[in-house]
DNA sequence: TCCTAATTGAAAACTATTTTCATTTAGAGC
DNA sequence: GCTCTAAATGAAAATAGTTTTCAATTAGGA
């Protein structure tokens, strides 16, 4: 299940941020869209919101975000410093290379292959990220 | 297994690209290393073999290396823009934090994902990123 | 309503990357 | 080997992305 508005300020609230008009307009851009998005794509989004909000502000509220586990960042294609909504569980992205969306799908199709891994390798494994890429239905006409 | 020095020149000259010794020093670098390296990293260890060599030409080597899949991109943890050595086969990558050493392995494990995923989603599916983050059994102790 | 620590935005600083351009050079052709 | 030319190089400038600094503002508890 995706994060609501409403569940992501109360996790900020749990954790003793303010809840800045500047801060909900980062939160709502980012929850009302399905791509992934750069500091910068927010910052333009943001217009409408409310407007004036700083590309400074940007950073740091995405910097808490994705510390608190409110954001992912996405790898694949593009920006490395790009986000998308966060999920409470853990999952793994698809995302379009025309459009941008990233649609989210869980499973836990690694697990047998990372035991696996890391007895070969002697690893203690801690995370992985897996990412498909391609091209949504519409993308493909 | 892992592309030779010898086998990196040969696909060069068959694109059609010189050999100078500034690319063979970024050669030398990337194959005889086993972590991933920034294009900063390659320019600091680059001093030993070929000194002098500008960033601006390692950058420039690098791209033309990762266009021909001769080295490859990796994503998990720091940087964003860091390599490491390409092979001939479709692999992925198992990356120590502790260290940076990036440890090949290969299979086909994503493959029926992959199929259910595209008949799932109508997403035409072009490519994934799987990596591994962890410790070795070296920075384990 | 008051107060204070947290937050903000503008500017400056810093880092990473790309472009520009004059100079040098690899390697094809003789 | 020698010549020639397109490709490659490095220094510097330009650009882009991100972080730090700091004075002014503000959210939210008392």
């Amino acid at each position: 299940m995706r994060l609501t508005e409403k569940k992501i300020y109360s996790v900020l609230r749990q954790h003793g941020y303010k809840l800045t008009p500047q801060r909900r307009a980062v939160i709502q851009v980012v929850t009302s869209s399905s791509d992934h998005l750069t500091p910068n794509d927010i910052h333009e989004k943001i217009h409408d919101v409310y407007p004036g909000t700083g590309l400074v502000t940007i950073y740091r509220t995405l910097e808490i975000l994705a510390e608190l586990g409110l954001v992912c960042e996405v790898h694949s294609g593009g920006s490395c410093r790009s986000y998308t909504m966060g999920s409470q569980q853990h999952h793994h992205h698809l995302i379009c290379s025309g459009c941008g969306t990233v649609v989210d799908f869980t499973g836990h199709y690694l697990e047998s292959l990372e035991k696996n891994l890391s007895e070969e390798s002697g690893f203690r494994i801690d995370g992985h990220l897996l990412e498909f890429i391609g091209l949504c239905r519409k993308c493909q006409r």
